[in-house]
DNA sequence: TTTATATTCACCCATGCGGGTGAATGTACG
DNA sequence: CGTACATTCACCCGCATGGGTGAATATAAA
């Protein structure tokens, strides 16, 4: 399947600069000097990093004249989004146990015995 | 701002081996052997993906004897999943106008049909 | 037409990364 | 004890990547 786009956007948003222009072009759209001038790297650099952003279809140019219009398109975000939601009761572990810390903190409260420590040590197949 | 782990985390799940691995350890923890057998790149590299993982606080690992039993610690993913909601109404044009579309189409057909990837992903956008 | 601006192209350089191999370490077991 | 097994360590290699510079291209403006 086309598990290759998932490893294009990825890594496009894995560096902190492609970030931060996504992040500047949820405010507005912007040309690419425009971009650039808000970070210290070279312009050249800059028009590199908006590349790999195109490539990644997280960023679409619109050429009017001599200037470059870009703006967001992150479709892709949510492809990237359906993926880690797979592992979202994992990180919601935690969540669920200060929850029950909490409620063993409460004498009121009934505990589920079974419910932190066992599911990790077992089902290792050997 | 600790911007630093979304790159940590980011890097490591762009590449297609290590969200492999992650999906193996989805289904049950393992050992570093049992992860490598299943990929056909060597035990080393194999290693060397786990370690990645482990800076990057997706997998835990528990030293039994010579076994290193790895488990899912996915919270980083979650991070990364809150900075991704922030450009949700972008990806969500597309699904936006193909419910639009449906529904012209076919005017009496009821659409929630996407209940997987919008439950999980409310509370944090706004 | 000439000049200025916007953007990219063609290189160069250092570093990191994914992959491999072979040796070292640590633990279990006969 | 010695041997087999599990994992890592120390390197090596090729390639992609982020950064830079200077020239080329294209459009706007004078």
């Amino acid at each position: 399947m086309g598990e290759y786009k998932l490893d294009t956007v990825l890594s496009a948003v894995a560096d902190p600069t492609r970030r931060a222009i996504l992040d500047r072009l949820l405010v507005s759209d912007a040309r690419v000097t425009e971009i650039a001038s808000a970070f210290p790297i070279s312009l050249n650099s800059t028009s590199k990093h908006i590349k790999v952003l195109e490539r990644a279809e997280l960023v679409r140019r619109d050429v009017r004249g001599r200037d470059h219009v870009l703006s967001l398109r992150a479709e892709g975000l949510g492809d990237a989004v359906a993926w880690m939601q797979r592992y979202r009761e994992f990180w919601e572990e935690r969540l669920a146990a200060l929850e029950a810390f909490v409620l063993e903190a409460e004498p009121e409260a009934d505990i589920d015995a079974d419910a932190g420590s066992d599911a990790s040590t077992d089902g290792i197949a050997r």
